[in-house]
DNA sequence: CTGTTAGCGCTTTCAG
DNA sequence: CTGAAAGCGCTAACAG
């Protein structure tokens, strides 16, 4: 391996001259420089980030740490991407599978030294599991927990977006809707807010509101989506429109639905959220609730660099504006 | 910060045994073992991995550089991330942008000393760029290029899978198929390899090939597919297949079929290529090739593992096999 | 503008 | 089984 004492013999000049060349730290005279760059140039030497790492205490790195590397978290990431590397930083990221334990782990100290600073998604922890989280780097949470008050944190109008979408459909004559992948309680506070949405939207419109209607999915897939609304159908329950909690959701009601001969929007109209890419290409396109992707990304990345400028900074806590985005699979849309 | 020294003092060893119970590298008393792990207790103590990583040249982590992370690349992401934590290592994502630039940077081998390893999704780099990065590390490449001869790479059986998507639909009775996305000339070689898939299909049945039916898009989103498919129909150019180079693409066809009025596979039979989760859920469910992503992650993570313990060992270049999986698409399928 | 010194926190090596 | 010394490659701080 060669290092910058190879490149410093090689060019005739000390370490530091090598170090303040390649880091643009302090000015170094134009001949040295060119001596020092040839010398680099001729012994192809790169510098050793984790030396640097160590001595400066600084990695230049943001990670964004997910549960899951696909779908809604793909889609978020490469809206953060550009936004970390326009400061001059690296974006990386890591996973946690959706596992408390991995999470945890992906929170340990050791891990998050690692970086200058750390979007975390948070997906299984808990208000108290988070508590336990004691370090002094920067930390932005992203998602629908309820965190701890002292971390930055954004999340989704959960509960708004949920009445924007279902009122929408009473307004377009479904009097039976389905709350897709909804609960009453679960470890994800995201699927009981939306739930209260979808109650409030009833609420509103002096609509009963029918426990029957709210149906838990197992797994968090299309797959498992698709599955529980087949059941339903099979049960015999009436109903003429669905409210999926997220669109990966909704995709999974737009095969069962086809699968059972209801037509959408004519028998059944549809609405989900996050308003994924798909959402727009699947026919007759997805009525969906856009959560503004870039600008919970500009919003996260803000506070980050905020939090690594000042590590006293007051916690900001912000909810992000949602909007409904109408399309095919609701009347009103087209 | 509580360093090692720290956890030593309070336990009264040597900074030595205080590494050895951690890393577990040497045998360590029982009652000296359980004084040095009270002491890491009491002091909140984290060993610090860029030291370690400095000290141990090893990092135990892989990286997998990918062009963007959603849609095909998450999903592969995730049946990765698996495989090398089972081997006591992290994965990392880091993302080239599918630009030559931020892909030779990625490549510097600056960026790779941080990683024991690096999976290289190779997007828009040729040979020759290829051939420039000298690295000892490891690496591992992934994508339909053609990359110099002593990397390690895995590709699909691009040709293969067109040529069987192309054939299916030809048995079902189409007789002019759209290349969507395809190509002569590109930069991807992955589309013109597809392309000459379709015309082996063609000249197998004794049909002609017909530049014409080579829709070339312009960006490579279900965006730019639908409104590439929308200009065809506007074009009046007859057609009643399409073989979409991608499942993206395909997904963008779905909605220019829909929006055009034509019913598939009644009119237009359609077919994709990735085997993406959401071909399965678009009614009527999309006839893709499905490259086997999770025998692909096997693959590469074990030519990883192997090149990790043996640096001179031969390169292995894998043709990844793939398989036709017919849905309502076309017909045939159901 | 350039050099010298010191040391980031850990683990390898050698010694007991 | 435990410890002392050395140093991974780099840069902050201080000197000239």
């Amino acid at each position: 391996m060669v290092t910058m004492s190879d490149v410093a013999r090689e060019a005739g000049v000390s370490v530091m001259t090598v170090s303040n060349v390649l880091s643009d730290r302090r000015p170094v005279g134009a001949p040295t420089r060119a001596r020092v760059l040839a010398a680099v140039e001729a012994l192809g030497f790169e510098v050793n980030l984790t030396a640097r790492h160590l001595r400066a205490g600084r990695t230049d790195t943001v990670a964004l740490i997910v549960p899951s590397f696909h779908d809604y978290f793909g889609e978020v990431a490469d809206e953060i991407a550009p936004l970390v590397e326009a400061e001059g930083r690296h974006l990386v990221l890591e996973r946690t599978s959706a596992n408390p334990e991995h999470e945890m782990e992906s929170l340990s100290v050791a891990r998050l030294q690692l970086y200058d600073g750390v979007l975390l998604s948070v997906a299984a922890l808990d208000r108290d599991q988070l508590d336990r989280v004691r370090t002094p780097k920067p930390i932005v949470l992203l998602g629908e927990h309820e965190v701890p008050d002292r971390f930055d944190h954004i999340k989704l109008a959960n509960e708004e977006g949920a009445r924007l979408a279902t009122s929408h459909m009473i307004e377009g004559g479904s009097r039976r809707i389905l709350a897709l992948g909804a609960a009453y309680e679960s470890a994800h506070k995201m699927t009981t807010d939306r739930r209260v949405g979808w109650e409030t939207a009833h609420r509103e419109a002096g609509l009963p509101v029918d426990e029957r209607y709210v149906v838990p999915v197992t797994t968090y897939s299309s797959q498992g989506a698709r599955e529980a609304l087949l059941d339903v159908v099979a049960s015999g329950l009436p109903f003429d429109g669905v409210f999926a909690v997220t669109d990966v959701i909704a995709l999974g009601a737009v095969a069962a639905l086809a699968e059972s001969g209801l037509r959408v929007p004519d028998d059944v109209q549809l609405a989900g959220f996050d308003n994924l890419d798909v959402s727009s290409f699947v026919p007759p396109g997805i009525t969906s609730i856009d959560p503004n992707h870039r600008g919970v990304a500009q919003d996260a990345v803000r506070l980050l660099h905020r939090r690594m400028a000042d590590a006293a900074a007051p916690a900001e806590h912000i909810v992000a504006p949602v909007r409904l985005v109408v399309r095919g699979s609701t009347r009103g849309g087209r």
